[in-house]
DNA sequence: ACGCCCCCTGTCCTTGTGGACAATGGCGAC
DNA sequence: GTCGCCATTGTCCACAAGGACAGGGGGCGT
């Protein structure tokens, strides 16, 4: 339905390149970063990078010299033998458009790549539950924190200051309270929270675990 | 290029509702979540929803009561005529399986009810990349943390686990060690760190601030 | 062999923390 | 008016934490 890109693929191995042909389009091979750049010279934008298996080949493209310059301004999806929710989001954080399986069905690679070409984002349904997972446990809810809502104003505030790591005594000196005051707060607050002291309060408060 | 699977189309808007028939595939259009029902009865998944303008229908669709029941087991795109991460997000944590503007051009809703339909997830650029943003800021970097950079491998055990609230005796038993020794450990890393106590420990290995 | 670093442990000692027990004044609900 | 919740403060006390000295044993490079 869309207007067929020509589409570039950057591989190693051989097997996956004649793979890769399946994909119709009729697409050029190319073996290093160089490839990028006259691709790119060449009015082109889309490119299908296989990052190969984790183990063999040891540092990761994109720590690459030229990496940056050459993945400017094109439209890449990246591939894994091996796919890893850590390296999809480093492939997406080094400017790759898409991330996915290097053998993944012909049909679902044509699918990321018109997406891409059109310049959205493709991200399979397993990282992205992950992200979605991510920062869903640890997103600003409507109004107060969960952590928040069984205490009091004063306790909030309290509570804050220490998961800050604040002394009592600092505490009591930015609210303008005696330090008894502040333990007899904490006191309410750890009860509330169900925790035993401050530093299990402030991983609490600051969503760890 | 895949086959053009019938579509229902749910929305209030009429003028919507015609703007859609332009997909083609002549949808069908249904007003309620009971559309939901029949639908899957008929052996049909694809379903595109409009949420409306946040404002007007106070409560989001998928808080009413049969929404989990209608939903599941439907490939469900909503969308919104005023895109908004936090309801996107929502709206994905409520079962649907993409996320983009009522008005996106035919092109792109074409392209996200074809990736739906294929199983996978379909978020828009803006939304994606401040999922990346919002990993990224709090992810294991690759290999070693900064914060256990300048630490010997005892040392980043012992922080570590001081880092997730452990008394000093806890980590002792944990790592067959001696209390004292746990203090030893500890206060090189505090030295290394310059950190004052295990709470600012806390809050620098686990990114806050 | 010597210095350096890491890992381990010991004995003080000071201080911050958190719990126990107790009390006062304000303020809204019944 | 009384009850309950909140904010405030007091004293006493047990204990974990962290610093100050001090030391032994193992590995590693020059």
């Amino acid at each position: 339905m869309s207007s067929p890109q020509p589409l570039l693929i950057l591989t190693d191995d051989d097997l996956l390149a004649e793979r890769w042909q399946g994909l119709g389009r009729s697409p050029v091979r190319a073996r290093n970063l160089e490839g990028l750049d006259t691709w790119r010279a060449a009015g082109h934008r889309l490119v299908l990078i296989d990052l190969g298996n984790a183990k063999a080949g040891q540092p990761p493209l994109w720590t690459q010299p030229g990496w940056q310059r050459n993945a400017a301004g094109l439209a890449i999806l990246a591939t894994s033998s091996m796919p890893n929710d850590d390296e999809g989001l480093a492939a997406l954080n080094a400017g790759a458009s898409g991330y996915c399986h290097s053998h993944a069905p012909l049909e679902t690679l044509l699918q990321a790549l018109d997406v891409i070409a059109s310049g959205e984002l493709w991200v399979g349904r397993a990282l992205l539950s992950r992200l979605l997972r991510l920062v869903d446990s640890r997103l600003p809810r409507s109004g107060l924190a969960d952590w928040a809502t069984p205490l009091t104003e004063r306790e909030r505030e309290v509570a804050h200051l220490a998961a800050l790591g604040e002394s009592n005594l600092a505490i009591a000196g930015a609210l303008g309270i005696t330090e008894r005051t502040v333990k007899a707060h904490l006191k309410a607050v750890f009860e509330k929270l169900q925790v035993a002291d401050r530093l299990q309060l402030a991983l609490r408060v600051h969503g760890v675990r």
